[in-house]
DNA sequence: CGGAGAATTGATCACAATCAATCGAGGTGG
DNA sequence: CCACCTCGATTGATTGTGATCAATTCTCCG
């Protein structure tokens, strides 16, 4: 049970306690969602699951990052979640039969376990704090899906660009370690477009670039008083 | 509790039974929700909350048309949710405490059924396939928004319109009682864009228009293989 | 080194927002 | 009953933003 690059039991509790989904339960209650857990390494580039994937399992990042992202029929990609330790890659999909236009792919090194979702499901409704922890990041999902919309409407490259910078500022901060395609799947544009965008703010001193990096020189001129929260 | 234009207990039940969230439930435990509730008439044009509203009570239309829309600080409006009677307003502000930019608006005469925060939620946990049905529901909301993003960033306006169409065909029938303002509100466009849109479709002879009111004459000629389903 | 992927900047073009003007329909009040 | 007023519909003209195409440089890694 316990082969190269999985992971213990310990660590597995660990993860289970720090998971949005899972925390503030009792330690026996997770445990036994522990015991039934699988961990999976996957390797920086490597696809956790494809889009259209009959999903069988409930996916929770133990370790690293992964993108989620849907993708349409033109090739359009939009990124709508970087998952970082703790954070359920697919509840939609776990409670819906249907299938799902998402994608996963590990962005770094990353260890993810998985739990039969019929377990996952089952241990769910024994547990008020589960639903109440699914149906707030469902919300959440719901609510940044909908500012998202709102930003593509009344919002120029620009202003989406400093949205972002400060979403991923607040989740990761000063360094960003994304490439500008990457940053353009997550505003909903090209990646001259993004380019631009980061030119004019490095002209205004606000951050700097590097490849495959950003550094956020000045958090403050992030902020906007305006709408609401953005998640990733 | 029986005043002018408030819903007797009969037919109190009968929207329960119609509502996706309680439907399936046994009669008695219906009936004890719906010794609950309150139901309160609003008129064509009438608010029924206003944006940033502090929520206490879980609203479900009984009757009529109901618009929930979501608006930025810029004034853009985006039409978000048509529900119509057993559709409910409000479920993720039900569940998370802090308040959201959304408004809803009676379009037609409607009767709107009330209920406790504190009474559903308690209900809620006390019957899964209502928990079931919440999940579903978000789960719609995240794909349809999702979906939505999509449309934003690949499509242009005659396609979403096409799409757009397509939806409210599919909730209403083949006769839209919409005012040009109110789709462009759905598709995330202006007015002018919308009618130009509604022009050409015209122009093909796919549907005809009066004021307030389109009828779409070629349903097949909407039906989209693409993509995932759009949810008003 | 050499090659692949990332970054950068320029030039062009199309779509849709904006501004503007007119027409039409329905509702209201004198 | 007619005059009027408001809101919706419609079309034209103009403009700006961002997508697209293209070319070059840069950087990391084998």
């Amino acid at each position: 049970m316990n082969g190269i690059g999985m992971l213990g039991l310990d660590e597995m509790a660990v993860v289970f306690e720090q998971s949005i989904c899972f925390r503030g339960l009792k330690p026996q209650a997770r445990h036994a969602m522990a015991a039934k857990a699988i961990s999976i390494p996957f390797a920086k580039g490597d696809t956790i699951f494809h889009a259209n994937d009959p999903q069988r399992h409930f996916y929770l990042v133990a370790k690293g990052l992964v993108r989620v992202s849907i993708c349409s029929l033109e090739g359009h990609r939009l990124t709508y979640l970087l998952a970082v330790a703790g954070e359920p890659l697919n509840l939609v999909s776990t409670f819906s039969k249907k299938p799902r236009m998402i994608e996963a792919r590990a962005m770094r090194d990353s260890m993810v376990v998985l739990l039969k979702q019929t377990d996952f499901i089952a241990f769910a409704f024994q547990h008020p704090s589960v639903i109440s922890a699914i149906i707030t990041v469902l919300g959440n999902a719901v609510d940044s899906a909908n500012s998202r919309i709102l930003d593509m409407v009344g919002k120029n490259v620009d202003q989406r660009m400093r949205r972002i910078l400060h979403a991923l500022y607040l989740k990761f901060g000063p360094t960003l370690r994304f490439t500008s395609i990457e940053i353009a799947e997550m505003i909903g544009t090209t990646v001259e477009s993004s380019l631009r965008a980061l030119s004019k703010l490095r002209k205004k001193g606000l951050i700097t670039t590097q490849r495959s990096r950003i550094d956020i020189l000045k958090p403050e001129a992030f902020a906007d008083s305006d709408s609401g929260m953005l998640w990733l």
